[in-house]
DNA sequence: CTTCTGACGAAAT
DNA sequence: CATTTCGCCAGAA
C-alpha cells in the first residue's frame, strides 16, 4: 500500500524500489513513469538522501546503461556485476538484456500513476 | 529569508 | 561523435 505520495521524491523512491534483481533502469526511464519528474529529479532524490534504505539505488544507471561519475559508482558497479548485470567494454550495460520492462501497470495505477505513460516509454526506447 | 549544489536526458547545432 | 541549452526538486548552511 504506497499512500501519502504528494512528495515527488518518495513516488521516485518508490518506483526505484520495484526494479527487480538482475535488472537496471534509467534515471529517464523512472522519471517518465511520473508528469512533471525529470530525469535530473530522480538523480537528486537518490543522491540527497543516501537512499540506502531499501532502495535498489544501484540498479539506476544513466540512458547510456552505463554508471555516472558519482562517489558510490565503483560500488553501484560492484553490486551490479554480483546480481549478474554484465558490462561491455565500455563500461556499459546492455539495455536490450539487463533493462527493466517497467512495473505492472496495475502497480501504476495503485500508485496514482497513468498506465499510459509506460506504454509511451516501451514504445521510445529501442 | 537567500544561496548553493547534487547519481541526468534529449534535442538542436 | 562533441558541445550547448533547458528543465527547475529538496535539503543544508
Amino acid at each position: 500500500m504506497i499512500a501519502t505520495c504528494s512528495n515527488k521524491t518518495a513516488r521516485i523512491l518508490a518506483l526505484v524500489r520495484l526494479i527487480p534483481e538482475g535488472r537496471v533502469a534509467s534515471y529517464g526511464q523512472i522519471a517518465g513513469y511520473i508528469p512533471g519528474v525529470t530525469p535530473r529529479m530522480v538523480g537528486f532524490a537518490l543522491a540527497g538522501r543516501g537512499a540506502t534504505d531499501g532502495v535498489p539505488w544501484h540498479r539506476v544507471v544513466n540512458a547510456q546503461g552505463g554508471i555516472s561519475g558519482h562517489a558510490a559508482g565503483a560500488e553501484q558497479r560492484r553490486r551490479l556485476l554480483a546480481e549478474g548485470v554484465a558490462f561491455d567494454s565500455a563500461e556499459r550495460i546492455d539495455r536490450r538484456r539487463f533493462g527493466w520492462p517497467g512495473p505492472d501497470p496495475a502497480t501504476l495505477v495503485e500508485m496514482g500513476l497513468d498506465p499510459a505513460a509506460a506504454f509511451a516509454l516501451s514504445h521510445r526506447d529501442q
